[in-house]
DNA sequence: TATTGTTATACTCTATAACTATA
DNA sequence: TATAGTTATAGAGTATAACAATA
């Protein structure tokens, strides 16, 4: 690693030492990647949450609808495991959906336990605006990272 | 883009349709670079906390601790603008750091309202530590990429 | 016993606003 | 008046534990 010289902290700052540096170096931080990933996804949730202001859906709602809507009637417990959410916390999140009327939470037929989870007509239109929304989103990206290595990028990280 | 059959709502699941999908699918979110972006980040932070846990260095504090050191006597407020974190919240996390003697707020010479931030020796030890615990990190972000994706990655987005 | 949905708790993070002391 | 550090507050996210109903 390249970082390994500065890394010994002998060796002088790239600016004036004086007092307060105006260039901050990021240092150790260029040799990690988690630094950068997560500066993106910072990023992206910031326009992405801007973009969907208007109907107010945040990421999460989004992904909750978006899943929802691709595997009617799933359970609550599989759309947490898909999402990586917290059971606890989904709760919470599909009860202001349901109050909101975009979902509803019916009665699984096999399973007394169990809500078969449904979108509801309004549902349905506001995660097509989403989705028009988010659109404009991702065309940003695109635009910001160039096509190839948007595509790359999403392949890469659909893998991983 | 390939989503949009599915997104009309009308054509078929994958799977068995009656109460719930145990291939859950993902929809509109597999034309989201932020959804794989966050599962990345996600794992990221989960593998560096673990690794760290011996030496109880959170991500931020990683950051924190490898910017002061490669910007020796920064203010609070730069250290803050840099990592993208409220000077609110950088009171706190300095206020741990100093607790337990990584670090001190100096008087700065040149302005009375700010602070000069510097590594104790022991936040220097404790940083090596923290260095060669993520460097281990990395090496499996590496392994998982592969070297050449890996490198792709963290040039790409440092740029961003 | 184990699982599903739920409630409750605690801690972190994020976003504000407001205060103080310095400039 | 503006800025640096601080305090306080509210909302969201994360991680648990525990409980009732059901399997």
């Amino acid at each position: 690693m390249r970082e390994s010289k500065r890394s010994s902290g002998a060796t002088a700052p790239p600016r004036r030492r004086r007092d307060g540096p105006r260039t901050v170096e990021l240092g150790l931080l260029n040799q990690r990647l988690g630094y950068f990933v997560r500066r993106l996804q910072v990023w992206i949730f910031q326009d992405f949450i801007s973009r969907l202001a208007a109907i107010d859906i945040s990421p999460a709602q989004f992904s909750v609808l978006a899943v929802i809507h691709a595997n009617e009637g799933l359970s609550q417990s599989e759309l947490a495991a898909t999402l990586g959410i917290e059971r606890a916390r989904l709760v919470r999140l599909l009860h202001r959906l349901e109050q909101r009327a975009l979902l509803r939470r019916l009665p699984s037929c096999a399973d007394g336990r169990r809500h078969a989870l449904r979108l509801t007509r309004e549902g349905e239109r506001v995660l097509a605006r989403a989705k028009a929304l988010s659109d404009r989103h991702e065309d940003e990206l695109v635009r910001r990272l160039g096509p190839e290595r948007y595509r790359m990028l999403l392949e890469t990280l659909r893998e991983f």
